[in-house]
DNA sequence: AAAACGGGGGC
DNA sequence: GCCCCAGTTTT
């Protein structure tokens, strides 16, 4: 199949990316974590309200877990975010002189970081060549047929082989967005969907 | 492999 | 009221 094709159809019509506005990458660390099972408009006024307050490492270890915590209190799993902030923020400080590191093992090393995540910073924070898979990703790649997987971390080492390179960093955002608005979990649209012609379960529907 | 963590929004 | 959500950790 021509993946490229795929990616050139739904390009036009997300043009948006996201964390267009940040790009510290501490701050893409945190806002991500705090993402996880939430929405993104929760998580977008969370993080910013959280950085007015606390927008360093030093800063957050210095806060009282409970001032994060009802500075984040609408997000999913916020009283455990709001450990796990303290903790990651401790661990830059003593490990890596306050900076965000700009490698998979690292980032898997600390709590509340899993390879959705440290994806995400990779990409979106250092621009490295990363595929972020989350649920919207796995799904979508297995409907299309791109690949034929189980777990998250397979459909990313299949997506590394069918997806050119150039393509990596915009997988994730093009599949959440189309993800989020067409082929949606359950009864995806795909009367109005611009590459039907292209999935493999087509003709599975109806 | 499955459960647990969890508040908010949509229907 | 019930179901789902830009996952990760623990059992």
């Amino acid at each position: 199949m021509d993946t490229e094709e795929i990616f050139d159809r739904l390009k036009p019509l997300y043009p948006h990316e996201y964390f267009s506005t940040e790009r510290d990458p501490f701050y893409i660390l945190i806002s991500t974590v705090l993402s996880q099972r939430t929405r993104d408009e929760v998580t977008e006024v969370a993080s910013r309200r959280l950085f007015e307050h606390y927008s360093t490492p030093v800063q957050m270890v210095g806060a009282d877990v409970k001032s994060i915590e009802s500075l984040i209190r609408d997000v999913g799993f916020y009283r455990v975010k709001a450990g796990r902030i303290k903790e990651i923020s401790q661990i830059l400080i003593d490990e890596y002189y306050s900076q965000v590191p700009a490698c998979m093992d690292e980032l898997l090393k600390l709590p509340g970081v899993g390879r959705k995540t440290a994806n995400c910073v990779l990409s979106y924070a250092f621009l490295e060549k990363a595929i972020a898979v989350d649920t919207h990703v796995h799904r979508i790649s297995n409907r299309l047929g791109l690949v034929d997987t189980v777990t998250p971390e397979q459909t990313e080492i299949e997506l590394q082989k069918q997806v050119p390179v150039s393509y990596w960093r915009e997988v994730n955002e093009l599949f959440v967005q189309f993800g989020k608005t067409v082929c949606k979990p359950l009864s995806p649209d795909c009367e109005v969907c611009v590459i039907e012609d292209l999935c493999a379960k087509k003709e599975k529907k109806k």
